[in-house]
DNA sequence: TCAAGAAGTGACGCTGACGTCAGTGTTGAG
DNA sequence: CTCAACACTGACGTCAGCGTCACTTCTTGA
């Protein structure tokens, strides 16, 4: 009664095998030429499977893209975690920091996928572009209205706090883009995560006479010697 | 020896007039369908003109589009000034604001091409993907090096600046990005500027208790009242 | 008025990628 | 052994979009 063997020509995979195989194949084909270059040839050939083959499991290109990035946005989000302010466990910055190292992991355990949806997830068709924006929103959505209810409690600073969002996504989004892209290693994801973390809770700019609102530093007079390091 | 006439029948347009026109159709083609959507056809049937016409001033598609590109990443480039320590009548502050906000106000003035460049400039094809590239990694050099000046004069806080550079370039391009597709008023560039230098300047999160190496608050004893506003 | 040249036109043929479907090979039940 | 069911194959017809070029129209100077 044992349906599967172990291969008779090349065929005989298991269950959803094959289709699985496609998508691994055509997530190759996406990172490594692009999904406009990417033709259906191309993935049936990195799969090793007839041209006709590709169109039992998936509609068109479009839908094996879409499974892919699906699945992908999926994990980014399981990555999410709420932040619980009232946890006696864990300290907001230490969630915040678990959020930022999750996401950064779940990154780079998938380069080709990172690479995939930051490069060619925009632009496929207008009914794409619509999905992808529905799920960018979501996240934007969640983070603003944390830092809304941050501020409620005065754990972050005054602000648009949607601008505060989009201004934190976009510099997350650019550091993970380019720590896949120039092939960071995994292991300098900690060290990266502190230093978004810093940046999200300090800024940089350590400017010395500064007529600015948002002050960072307690008082100083005036400047007090422009060390290599800012005291405090 | 007048060359030009109003105009005889659609054509006797002066000098190089023609190809401003095909140019200023394909924006606008490209903006609202997108590089990959759009045809030639699009971009001559938009322009009013026939399609040999098109194949007289440009080699192809590609061609306009790496035109079009090409003089938009000229004037953002433009609108960056060096920031000058040195400068007694600028404080590097309002040099950095300055910067900001002429980026924004070059974006926000051209909002077609910015939308184009942010959605459709990536993933042409590996030639012109090399050129974006390498675009790119001028402004992010130039950052990089201001910032590490900084460092060496105590106004930019620790951390590897190549890193900072992504962060606040990715910062500012997601809020580019919103800014220009959400039809944000050219007004509020003013207020976005002041909301990016303080992100810049201090960061937003302001954690109580915090084991964090960069703290930011004075000394906060525990938590003072989570009333709506940080205190000063 | 005419001819030469410049500018513009659009029908045409070509091509690369697509999606289909008649056919092949394998399997397992009868 | 035979047959139906199934997964798979790949040659084939279609077509959207491309780039060309023979032709038309306009301009200008003689």
């Amino acid at each position: 009664m044992a349906v599967r063997r172990t291969s008779k020509k090349r065929t005989g995979l298991p269950k959803g095998e094959r289709r699985q195989q496609i998508l691994a194949a055509a997530r190759e084909v996406f990172s490594k030429r692009g999904y406009h270059q990417a033709t259906i040839d191309d993935i049936v050939a990195s799969a090793g499977v007839a041209r006709g083959t590709f169109y039992l499991y998936f509609e068109d290109k479009r839908a094996v893209f879409a499974d892919l990035v699906d699945r992908f946005a999926a994990k980014i989000t399981m990555a999410i975690v709420s932040i619980e302010t009232e946890d006696a466990r864990s300290s907001v910055s230490d969630q915040v920091r678990a959020n930022i190292r999750a996401i950064l992991g779940a990154c780079l355990a998938e380069r080709p996928m990172t690479k995939i949806l930051f490069t060619d997830a925009v632009g496929i068709d207008s009914d794409f572009d619509r999905k992808i924006a529905t799920f960018y929103d979501t996240v934007v959505q969640l983070l603003t209205e944390s830092l809304r209810e941050g501020q409620r409690l005065g754990i972050v600073a005054d602000g648009e706090p949607r601008v505060l969002a989009y201004l934190s996504i976009g510099a997350l989004k650019e550091l993970l883009y380019q720590a896949v892209t120039l092939g960071l290693a995994e292991e300098s994801a900690d060290v990266l995560t502190q230093q978004i973390f810093d940046f999200l809770a300090a800024g940089y700019l350590r400017t010395p006479v500064d007529r600015t609102r948002a002050r960072t530093t307690p008082r100083k007079p005036k400047n007090d010697k422009p060390a290599a390091r800012r005291p405090a």
